[in-house]
DNA sequence: CGCTTTTTTGACACATTTCAACACTCGTGG
DNA sequence: CCACGAGTGTTGAAATGTGTCAAAAAAGCG
């Protein structure tokens, strides 16, 4: 891991997402100040479980795949986060220690916000308070739909969920490129990287095909009810 | 459904509870100011995923049940909130729409705070949207648990670790009593009735007895290492 | 091109659901 | 007091879905 500075880009970047674009301007800038971003390798920990965390984390680039870990050493995926999305925030609140470990699934960098000042700013400022508040919503419900893709569907239908997330409305054929190793897919939708291989061989019925990392979708229809 | 005044000690339940504790008096009773109950037997709906929801619910007795429905009709539970539990709070921050359905599963009373008036008290007032924060926080990682619980654990191990959720540090045998229907802690174990029952017969040989809703350990390190 | 890593496939074991039948509990009314 | 019935919980057998392990195939990378 090597430290630096944000890059005049990076702040661009940060001031443009989703968290920190409905603050105002002097109220983002207060928070970057003194950010800074560290680089990380593939398999990289940033942080474990149970551990104290000082940042709030926002991926410039790269790929962040958070996950507990088992009595046994097997790894649960709780989310994987993309450029542009925020995470760890809810260590903050509940006393700077970490819920799950996370883990660098690609070469990664990341702006590290300084939890306690962001703490400290969302105790003063109503702004900062709903920025978080919606950030946590967001995050929560994420969780909640992936507990319930668990628990109601099988991994065919979990995978051809997945698919059609990414299908724009009203289109009825397309394709495009799996952000991330089917690996790592296969942990978010909480299957064994066999069993997401055979999901995909069952959806070539219904209309899909797989090159690679490139999907495409014949009938949408057909995906829909799986 | 019945609607009906908060008795005096309602408010006082309220304003004993985690989320209102916090807060200064003053701010308390504003919140509460206008808040009606409402009473519902067995199976009344609350509201249904996907449509609108004006309160935010604290419940004054009974149980309610939060699940998804699958396509088939199925239903995952995604949570359980017993006396003292607030719930539906994320909907006033996601265009006042319920992510989930809310059902009591016992003849319940519930306080309806009004959601558009807490958002806006959130809004101008940090002590609140501090207190909605905290509460976010602790059922996001109530899901993250289940999700990750669901991931790691078999049902027997899921029932165990439950188990001991409710045993008081130190203690190495003890015994409880369910707080609902074995129905209702098989849907929040992700289970079938069937799988509780027999996850409750596997672990019999690890000194656990259970007469009726009475659960009694015998070994607690047992049931750890299950 | 050759090497490493990732993905796919097959065979098998295991956990859980499903469906059906049975036992138990508890309150009601004969 | 017992009989009845509805609701609740348990047990068994079969079916299903997914994980695991090993090996082959494909993809990425120098």
């Amino acid at each position: 891991m090597k430290t630096l500075r944000l890059t005049s880009n990076d702040r661009a970047v940060l001031l443009d997402s989703r968290f920190f674009a409905r603050l105002p301007r002097a109220t983002a800038e207060a928070i970057l100040d003194g950010t800074i971003a560290s680089t990380h390798e593939e398999h990289d920990i940033l942080f474990r479980q149970d551990e104290p965390v000082d940042h709030v984390f926002f991926v410039l680039s790269g790929l962040v795949r958070l996950y507990r870990l088992g009595k046994d050493g097997r790894e649960a995926d709780i989310a994987v986060f993309p450029k542009g999305e925020i995470f760890g925030e809810n260590a903050m609140f509940l006393e700077h220690r970490a819920t799950a470990n996370a883990q660098a699934a690609e070469p990664l960098i990341v702006a590290r916000l300084e939890s306690r000042k962001l703490r400290q700013l969302a105790a003063e400022n109503t702004d900062v308070a709903q920025a978080l508040i919606e950030l946590l919503c967001h995050h929560g419900k994420m969780t909640e739909d992936c507990l319930a893709e668990d628990r109601l569907l099988t991994a065919p239908q979990r995978v051809a969920s997945y698919i059609l997330s990414h299908c724009p409305d009203g289109l009825s054929s397309f394709s495009f490129r799996l952000p991330f190793q089917k690996n790592v897919l296969a942990g978010k939708l909480g299957l064994a990287p066999e069993a997401l291989s055979r999901a995909f061989s069952m959806l070539r019925q219904s209309g899909v095909t797989v090159k690679g990392r490139v999907i495409e979708i014949r009938d949408r229809q057909a995906l829909e009810k799986f």
